[in-house]
DNA sequence: AACGAGTGTTCGTCAAATCGAACGGAACGA
DNA sequence: TCGTTCCGTTCGATTTGACGAACACTCGTT
């Protein structure tokens, strides 16, 4: 699962870095957030297991999301070309989806690449709560959508819908392809 | 900039929510997560200010990633065909972007197609800190990426670079078209 | 050197988050 | 009806996070 640990270190390293970045001191910091020297100081230091109300204040001061002070950083350039990655071959369907870029541990958004035949539809289960995915057609048509109302898409549209719940994704044209973002949340 | 103050009320509710999905009692959840039953109960009545540790174990517990608990919910099924959407239109190139998806205050990941054509190229000055963008190409070919090391790609290919940093769009061929995921973090 | 203004750290105090046990209710069987 | 067992809540004791003043330190300036 996630670690099961919480990060002080690496909040440590977020608050410093970011406190850098800003440019300021921490008794800028101090002042801005509300919160004691001190208790900065502590947290800079890997020492605290600061409360939500310090954490929050901390974010807003510093001009970041919250959760960009908890969860972990992430690589830089990266390229996959097409034919290259991992492919998932549906048994289902003449269907092919790539893996293009899946979220660190503490996951959160993948991101497929997805050719497909017209046949069979791929019919997928549903994946964990929360999950959502959205789909933009590139070219080809195709039906796709939650199992009970899925739609016509043709190349530019753009559907999104819950993937916590059976969907289905059926290629209408030859050499329909797409991308597929999954966000887990 | 985000909310100013904790959400506490939508911790509240996260918490209760993902207990009961869970099927899990006060009791249940108090021995898994080895945090006191009373201090549970306060949390889900939205009295308390939890440390980070609570909150971690939580988590954990759980089996939800640690910002599932502190982030807003989201809505379901939305479709928007190819023509439709807010568009933005670069002055500096013949160059369209649409926005699909965009992620609810507390931002995380914005969704947009591109339409591009020859021309100048389209130059973006960084994002706030901390965002990546990835695109995928559908149709025809462009060269993107950081201003100093752009790739040049074909349909079908991927590629993820930092959005905090100054980068290019530029069509290669006439229609070529794609999707960007940007990733705020 | 002696000063002032800045840095980040250390320490005692106090408020508050967490704990654990006791509590009142609801559901079910003997 | 009583006993059992679960539920979630409440309350006093204890731990601990946040505060703020004092601290040691580094730079420039006079």
């Amino acid at each position: 699962m996630a670690g099961d640990r919480p990060p002080f270190d690496r909040i440590a390293a977020a608050i410093r870095r970011e406190r850098d970045r800003a440019g300021m001191s921490l008794t800028d910091l101090s002042k801005r957030s509300g919160l004691a020297k001190s208790t900065l100081s502590q947290l800079e230091s890997g020492t605290g297991n600061p409360s939500l109300e310090t954490l929050w204040a901390l974010g807003v001061a510093l001009g970041v999301p919250f959760s960009r002070l908890v969860d972990p950083p992430r690589p830089l350039v990266r390229l996959i070309r097409a034919g290259e990655g991992e492919v998932a071959r549906s048994g289902q369907a003449d269907y092919a989806a790539t893996l293009l870029a899946s979220s660190p541990p503490g996951a959160r958004r993948d991101l497929y690449r997805i050719e497909a035949q017209p046949g069979e539809s791929r019919r997928s289960e549903p994946h964990s709560p929360g999950t959502v995915e959205h789909l933009v057609i590139g070219a080809g048509r195709a039906l796709a959508g939650p199992v009970d109302e899925p739609v016509e898409l043709a190349p530019g549209d753009y559907l999104s819908y819950p993937g916590d719940a059976p969907h289905v994704f059926t290629a209408l044209d030859r050499d329909t392809s797409g991308v597929i973002v999954m966000e887990h949340i």
